[in-house]
DNA sequence: CCTCCAATATACAGATCGGTATACTCATCG
DNA sequence: CGATGAGTATACCGATCTGTATATTGGAGG
């Protein structure tokens, strides 16, 4: 990737998630990296070549952020969620003070055929199944529940957090989290 | 409101919802209302004044829609909690297959002075509002922590529901919030 | 009857959209 | 030295965007 790419997608980026895909035309994304439409149309082609990069990248940033968050936690399953809690307010405060790009990239994109829509229900089905997976070591019965239950709590606290409906949804959350993890431990 | 103006706020009600709010051109408004853009900007002026009356309309119905449930409803707190998701699983099945319009609306809507910023924020506070009415009568001390609480399961199961992650994420949150409720209501 | 007004049809304005074309510079690498 | 390729600058294309102008029709109320 050529350094005038990179810097288009870091434009796009920024552009994209602060006001929203369509909004944002590639005149603009050109202008804001320092670089030519030309160069922008040889390194992407079309400007759904840039959005689909845009979320993958964003994708992996994440799965790779989270990745590093639980490397530096304990092994308890019940800890490793709450981790994904931690890591998910650190992430949030520092890239997504309007709550998460999949989902807001989803507003956007009505046909399932788009390129973009895999990598969408993709980050959300993975972490589905991350938290199924922890939950399935706490209680291997109730583990689908407990996954569903954690990741509603999780989507709507980013949701909150996107909306600013009250002060850190994102550690509300995780207490919550705390206690069902602690109470479903109880059982068994 | 005449006839014209009628078919007008349907028409876009429909397309802003399904394709979201930039992508829908008055020209495609008028021509599905079977109006022409004269009739369009006779009546609402620009653009903008129709997705605020988008946003107000179906706030004002999904209140209506829950105030009738609600109104069909046990007296009891924890039951009436329970309506709320009752009434959201219905009104989402058949009006919001793809999440709230009220989120999908801010991911498109970045400028907060935006007139249709106050309607977004307005119901989303309104909601948290509700549970920490009923959460009021059910643990005076933890209500605002019990209505958030609630918040966060009722919004996750909307994003849920609208990414299509598990089936009926709604009913799931419900039973999540009945056994909430069940575990808070035998500390007091 | 006659005025008012909602609505029609059609055309257009100015801007911006995504995307392309042409011609040039400049550094790297074989 | 010569070729390649990343980049710049500028101009353009057709389409679509929001919004306006002009002239006409038809029904309801005073």
């Amino acid at each position: 990737m050529t350094p005038g790419a990179l810097r288009v997608l870091e434009a796009a980026a920024r552009l994209f998630y602060e006001h929203g895909i369509h909004t944002v035309g590639v005149d603009l994304i050109a202008a804001e990296a320092g670089v030519t439409k030309k160069t922008l149309y040889d390194r992407f082609g079309a400007k759904e070549q840039i959005v689909v990069e845009y979320l993958a990248d964003r994708d992996e940033r994440w799965r790779a952020f989270l990745a590093r968050c639980l490397d530096a936690a304990p092994p308890a399953p019940s800890a490793r969620v709450l981790a994904v809690f931690d890591a998910s307010r650190a992430w949030s405060e520092e890239n997504s003070p309007k709550g998460c790009s999949m989902v807001n990239a989803h507003a956007e994109i009505s046909d399932p055929s788009h390129p973009a829509y895999p990598i969408i229900i993709g980050q959300k089905q993975w972490m589905l199944a991350l938290f199924t997976g922890f939950a399935e070591e706490i209680t291997p019965d109730g583990a689908a529940d407990l996954g569903r239950t954690l990741m509603l709590l999780h989507e709507g606290a980013l949701v909150a957090h996107g909306l600013n409906i009250f002060p850190d949804p994102i550690s509300h959350a995780r207490e919550q989290a705390q206690t069902l993890l602690a109470t479903t431990a109880a059982k068994h």
